[in-house]
DNA sequence: TATATTTAGTTAGCCTAGCTAACTAATAAT
DNA sequence: ATTATTAGTTAGCTAGGCTAACTAAATATA
């Protein structure tokens, strides 16, 4: 008996059940990766903005923004409150005096890498319940994911 | 010259730098993945608090808190919010009058399901760009991941 | 058995972080 | 010169995080 639908059968792409299985297994490693970041004192989205400006460089506000997928008026707030604490700075731009750039603090800087240290080494401590060659898998996997996970 | 800092020098882990790798890749994926859940109306904490009972099945919600990192306040006003809006629903235990267990409604599941089809059909469109060795080498991947993701 | 302790969850009240709408100031286009 | 566009902010609302203090049920103990 065929089909009733009016649309076609979902013609499986090749990767589905891949794609399935690598996006909840990247769940399931931040969450618990996650535990980690109560002891930086830092909120979720501080550590995420600042991330984006340490390891990405410093950028606009707009452009801050959109790698948080934030409204602008959301960003304007946080910027301004980690200002205050001193983990980030607002540069004037010169070019176009609109324009605000952010970067990190060298205080800014410290705590989330130390933050990022204590997550990759509890990461690390469990990778070393697996073989060398499927550390050596997972590790071909983070270049292809980081190939394929540009964002668009 | 010896390192003149007081505390040893830091004995590199086997698997630090893949655990690094990893765990940028795991970032870098899921933020491009998010992307997606704007269609679907719901809160980062909805979704995630969701995911956990579609997925994860019914629990209570002392159990759904631990789940999310949060405190009891937390998913007590979460939960309350979410039922109001039928996405999940609330049941005295009988055994133990205090406990409440939390589970999914079938609209909560079709809308956190619809949601997560989402990003995955956007995962498996980017692995197409890959080859069919290379996206066996994720599959294998996210096994590991899984195995070593394990909340303690 | 009566009381005390522990446990599950809620309420109150505060702060941070999300949003939209409406604004200012600077630049670019007409 | 004027108008339109762009970058960011302000105002004001809601949702979601917290701690402290509470209620009610279950368990332990005197």
């Amino acid at each position: 008996m065929p089909r009733p639908s009016r649309q076609p059968a979902p013609r499986p792409r090749p990767g589905f059940a891949t794609a399935d299985r690598l996006h909840s297994a990247a769940i399931r490693l931040l969450r618990t990766l996650r535990v980690e970041d109560r002891a930086s004192g830092l909120s979720a989205p501080r550590l995420s903005a600042l991330s984006v400006l340490v390891f990405g460089g410093p950028r606009t506000m707009s452009a801050l923004a959109q790698a948080e997928q934030v409204q602008p008026p959301t960003i304007t707030r946080l910027v301004a409150e980690m200002e205050k604490d001193g983990l980030v700075e607002r540069v004037r731009s010169e070019a176009d005096r609109r324009v605000l750039t952010v970067r990190a603090t060298p205080e800014g800087r410290r705590l989330l890498e130390e933050g990022r240290r204590r997550r990759v080494a509890r990461l690390a401590a469990a990778l070393e319940a697996l073989s060398a060659a499927d550390r050596k898998l997972l590790a071909r996997a983070a270049e292809l994911i980081e190939q394929v996970a540009r964002p668009e």
